[in-house]
Parts: C-alpha cells; sequence; structure tokens
DNA sequence: CGGTACGCCTGAAGGC
DNA sequence: TGCCTTCAGGCGTACC
C-alpha cells in the first residue's frame, strides 16, 4: 500500500515524465473521488488542471500535488489502493477498472496521459486555487515530513505524550508519511516497543529512531517501495522493498534478530508485529 | 488528552 | 471448482 516512499517514486517519476506538459483534456468518471467530505457543488474539469502546464511536482507525507502555472493545484492522496499510471505515446493500454479519472497531457517528452486508479476508493484527488489553500486547508496539519525530519524536532513532538510511539508515529499530524508497515518496520530496526510511551524516549532513543526511519525510508524508495498485494507503481512495476521486511507480515514467524516468536497484536487499530526480546518495553519507574 | 469503535470499499486469500 | 467469509488499512468522526 502506498505510503511515504511509494508516493515519493511517484513524485520523482512524475516530474521527468511530465513536468512542463500541459493537461488538454480531463475525464472524470467518478465524481465522488474529488474533495470527499465537502458538500460543496462537484468540481469542474478545470479544477482538474485542464489548460494548465504543470510546473511544479511535490509531496508531503503521503500527499502528492501537482502544481500549473496559473497557481491551480491538484492533490492527490492514494489511499489504500490508489495508482497514478503514466501512459507512454506509444503505449495502448486498456482502462483498467477504478479509473476514476484520467488527464490527456500535450508537450510531455514521452507520457501522453496520467490515469488514476483506486479500487477501494479510500483515496481522493482535492482541488485548491493555489498553493496557500493548499498549505491552509491541508498540508499545516501534518507534522513534518518524516523523509526530513531531524531528531530536535520529533522530540520536541513526542515529548509529554503518554500515547504508545506505534499510535504517535501512524498520526499524520506527529509525522507525515508513515503508514502500518513502515513503523512496524522502524520500530524493530530501532529496538522500541510499540507501547512505549511516546513521552519516555531518551535523546539517544530519538536519535535512534530518526536514523532508522530515515534510513528505511530511503531505502524503500530506493527499490521502488514495498508491493504488498496490491502496489504498483507508475509504470506497473511492483516495488522490491517487501522482500526485506523483518516484521511487517511476519506474525507467526521467528525474529530474524534473535530467533525468538515475534508476538503480533492490534495495536492503534493496526495488525502489529515485533518482537518482545529486540523490542522491550521499558515501564516506567515507580 | 488518548483510546476505542465504526464506516467507507474491493479484491485477495483461505476455508469448506 | 466455486461459493462464502475474513481480512487488509488511511482517515475522519463519534464517543467514553
Amino acid at each position: 500500500m502506498p505510503e511515504l516512499p511509494e508516493v515519493e517514486h511517484l513524485c520523482r517519476h512524475l516530474r521527468s515524465s511530465i513536468q512542463d506538459a500541459t493537461i488538454t483534456e480531463v475525464h472524470l468518471r467518478r465524481p465522488g473521488i474529488v474533495n470527499p467530505g465537502e458538500k460543496r457543488s462537484r468540481a469542474s474539469s478545470r479544477d482538474l488542471l485542464l489548460d494548465g502546464t504543470i510546473c511544479n511536482l511535490e509531496r508531503k507525507g503521503k500527499q502528492l500535488a501537482i502544481e500549473v502555472e496559473d497557481g491551480r493545484i491538484l492533490c492527490i492522496h492514494l489511499g489504500m489502493s490508489g495508482r497514478v499510471q503514466v501512459i507512454k505515446r506509444n503505449e495502448s493500454v486498456d482502462l483498467e477498472p477504478h479509473t476514476h479519472c484520467t488527464w490527456l497531457l500535450h508537450g510531455a517528452p514521452e507520457a501522453r496521459e496520467i490515469r488514476f486508479v483506486d479500487p477501494r476508493r479510500f483515496g481522493g484527488l482535492w482541488t485548491l486555487c493555489s498553493r496557500e489553500k493548499l498549505l491552509s486547508t491541508r498540508w499545516d496539519q501534518l507534522g513534518p515530513d518524516a523523509l526530513i525530519v531531524n531528531p530536535d524536532i520529533l522530540a520536541r513532538r513526542l515529548s509529554g505524550r503518554s500515547r504508545g510511539l506505534k499510535s504517535a508515529l501512524l498520526d499524520q499530524g506527529v509525522v507525515a508519511g508513515l503508514g502500518n508497515i513502515y513503523v512496524d518496520e522502524t520500530l524493530f530496526r530501532a529496538g522500541l516497543n510499540p507501547r512505549q510511551p511516546a513521552g519516555t524516549l531518551k535523546p539517544d532513543e530519538i536519535q535512534c529512531l530518526v536514523t532508522e526511519m530515515v534510513g528505511i525510508l530511503q531505502e524503500a524508495i530506493r527499490m521502488g517501495g514495498s508491493t504488498i498485494r496490491t502496489w504498483l507503481d507508475s509504470s506497473g512495476k511492483k516495488g522490491d522493498f517487501a522482500s526485506t521486511h523483518r516484521v511487517y507480515g511476519r506474525s507467526g514467524c521467528l525474529c530474524v534478530s534473535c530467533g525468538q516468536l515475534l508476538k503480533d497484536k492490534i495495536i492503534a487499530q493496526r495488525q502489529t508485529v515485533w518482537c518482545s526480546k529486540c523490542q522491550p518495553l521499558r515501564r516506567r519507574r515507580r
């Protein structure tokens, strides 16, 4: 499922394939995916960047922003099963089921079309009239991006919090970009228990947490993301990162580090896998 | 504050 | 083989 590395991978691909292109046609097949949650009148094709020349592609957390020259922005969230397909100029690709929106391009070096596909529809498209609006209505509510967060900032955001690390790191308002896979993998590699109260970490543990988090994310980006079940990148390739998972998806298996049986439990409403020996819970004294 | 539960949604996977 | 059930989870919201 798309988390930060998958969206970053997509963002980089789009920068090289559609930046400076102009959107000449938009086909919205399922209007309900635009601005979900808002009961305002339905978005027009122009809101979906018709007649715009793409000048900037940006990511924060799991969200992607496509900006055109007059300042309009389309923000894409892939949710659980969302994908953006890039169709090359000389390619003919059948429309997949659940293709909710299609943009035709002019002036891209290779691409002629991009498509938003999202079977489970946990994702969505948001239309914004300006960058300021993107920030004020969406991105300012996110914590710092997990790829560039530094230990001091994260320490401040976790200090005084009693909630468990699993819950805190999943919260996009604390740090943006991690989902279930990368939280479990990060905690394992940092040797931290998912239920450890977030505010009890010592400076060296925060440092370790950040180092492992950034390291895992960068590694996953290099490998094209994690393919669990359905994730494919914008050219239809599977990611390779899943093969390196040490805890996620390995409940019932043995710890790769100490050989003990991994524990699994629902924590923070997510299936959580960890090693109780390598990730001991540090009880507060007295 | 934080936790718990629910609803949204489809397809993969497992059981019989 | 095929039907049925279960499970996966990002995120908003309600409630305790």
